[in-house]
DNA sequence: ATGTGC
């Protein structure tokens, strides 16, 4: 993109001057690389953000920012209720509350290299994956309003994992305020039977290897070393979440005009937080959350299982669980005083730094696990949140590599059987049960996740603690 | 992301 129209607060840090229609400035992090790499229309989404009414200190974009639907996907945004601040399905995304969870396996490569291939197919046969997959469980009416009330504790409660999970997960595996009124029976019935499953797209349940550690202490509080094996698993609220952001991005448009909103781009629609349709939807966006802890938690136990058929004595307890497209209220210091905001995250990852009350004891120090997700045949990384994050983008990280091409691009480029011919030769094993969504997965498609954790290291938003290399892939 | 597309 064009650079002039920025200043530089920073090597990493690019700010765009409140001009016209914004109410505050936009921030970009990212390095001059990445900026200029990236896509104009993610300024103009940044600029947008920033006309939205009752946003607080600036319209923030991650390094690895690109064109959303509305908001930017790495765009973060806080609003204040009190000063007419909104809320906005755009700025959730339609996969709420999407996100990863990486699990110990107190396994090393040795340990795991001659059984890789017998792993990968038990994997395979028991993880649901695909547009479309069902799941095991068969949910009545009761029980999925029970299940979108608990998130992750309702999953332990239904026998999925146990009590010691929800300590790693954010929020403790349940978000308050979940309304399953507030969701609609198309919503619900979609996601029916389709709890344990993966889904599609860039969603995947993959063992990894820890390849480099680069920050011991973090590390060790995290209980990860060089050569360790683990497993994460990147997914979210599935049909729900989808259809959510579908049914309140509708009446969002229709109701903005009425409440005095003017929108520069319709794919900007929000509702006041104070309105009842704000209400409705925060009710059920939490629920979309809750959703998708409860998903991920099931998943979990499906792992386990596939993991004990292979080594019977492996346990695979829960290093931590994060979500990169949720609106969360928080309470943040803004100059001198400390307010109560509507934190909006699409395509970014919480990172509260050292010393957070909201993280559990043994992490307080190191401050907050970040988990970004690589792309398929690339390293995923683990960081930490880092001091003073709080204060620079609402402790928000980047969450993964962001697309370099589009999947129409990429299925031109690539055949789905040579990409999955390509990883095998070199040790990536990879399930699919779609070789079209390998293709458009394809780890060329993507940035380079490692130049993207480097500046939002080098910006100051998180640290960099561990590189995560692929070994076996279950892709959607 | 998505019972993949107004």
């Amino acid at each position: 993109m064009e650079l002039r129209k920025f200043r530089q607060r920073g090597p990493f840090e690019w700010e765009m001057p409140s001009t016209g229609r914004m109410r505050v400035p936009g921030v970009i992090f990212a390095s001059r690389e990445l900026m200029e790499a990236m896509d104009e229309k993610v300024a103009e989404q940044v600029a947008n953000v920033a006309s939205l009414p009752g946003i607080v200190t600036a319209s923030y974009a991650m390094p690895d920012a690109h064109w959303g639907y509305g908001f930017p996907i790495g765009g973060v945004a806080a609003f204040d209720a009190d000063e007419g601040g909104v809320v906005s399905a755009g700025g959730v995304g339609f996969d709420i509350s999407c996100g990863v969870r990486t699990l110990h396996t107190g396994l090393k490569q040795a340990d795991i290299e001659a059984h890789k291939k017998r792993l990968a197919d038990v994997l395979y046969a028991r993880i649901p994956a695909g547009v479309g997959s069902t799941g095991a469980l068969r949910l009545s009416g009761p029980e999925t309003d029970a299940m979108l009330k608990g998130g992750a504790r309702w999953a332990v409660k239904e026998g999925y994992g146990s009590e010691a999970d929800l300590a790693h997960i954010e929020e403790s595996g349940c978000v308050a305020g979940a309304d399953p009124r507030a969701v609609s029976d198309m919503a619900k019935k979609r996601q029916r039977d389709e709890m344990g499953t993966l889904g599609s797209g860039n969603h995947y349940l993959e063992v990894q290897l820890v390849d480099e550690v680069f920050d011991a202490a973090a590390a060790q509080a995290y209980g990860l070393a060089k050569g360790d094996v683990v497993v994460s698993i990147h997914c979210g609220s599935r049909g729900l979440g989808h259809q959510i952001g579908t049914d309140y991005l509708r009446e969002m448009v229709i109701a903005a005009p009425a409440a005095g909103i003017a929108l520069p781009d319709r794919e900007l629609a929000c509702a006041p937080l104070k309105s009842a349709l704000g209400q409705r939807y925060l009710g059920a966006m939490r629920a979309g959350i809750n959703c998708a802890l409860a998903n991920r938690q099931i998943l979990t136990q499906l792992a386990r299982e596939a993991f004990a058929e292979v080594f019977p004595h492996v346990r695979l307890p829960l290093l931590y669980d994060v979500s990169h497209n949720t609106c969360k209220e928080e309470t943040h210091r803004v100059g001198d005083e400390r307010r109560r905001l509507f934190v909006h995250r699409k395509g970014a990852t919480r990172a509260f730094g050292p010393g957070h009350a909201e993280l559990p004891r043994e992490y307080r120090e190191a401050g907050q696990p970040v988990l970004i997700g690589g792309s398929m045949g690339t390293a995923s990384w683990i960081l930490a949140g880092a001091a003073g994050t709080e204060e620079r983008a609402f402790g928000s990280a980047c969450h993964g590599a962001g697309r370099a091409m589009s999947r129409n691009e990429a299925l031109r480029r690539w055949h789905g059987r040579n990409v999955v011919d390509e990883l095998a030769a070199r040790g990536i094993l990879i399930r699919s049960p779609s070789f079209r969504g390998v293709a458009e997965e394809a780890p060329l498609a993507y940035k380079d996740v490692g130049a993207v954790v480097d500046a939002a290291h080098r910006a100051g938003l998180a640290v960099k603690v561990a590189r995560l290399l692929p070994l076996v892939c279950i892709k959607g």
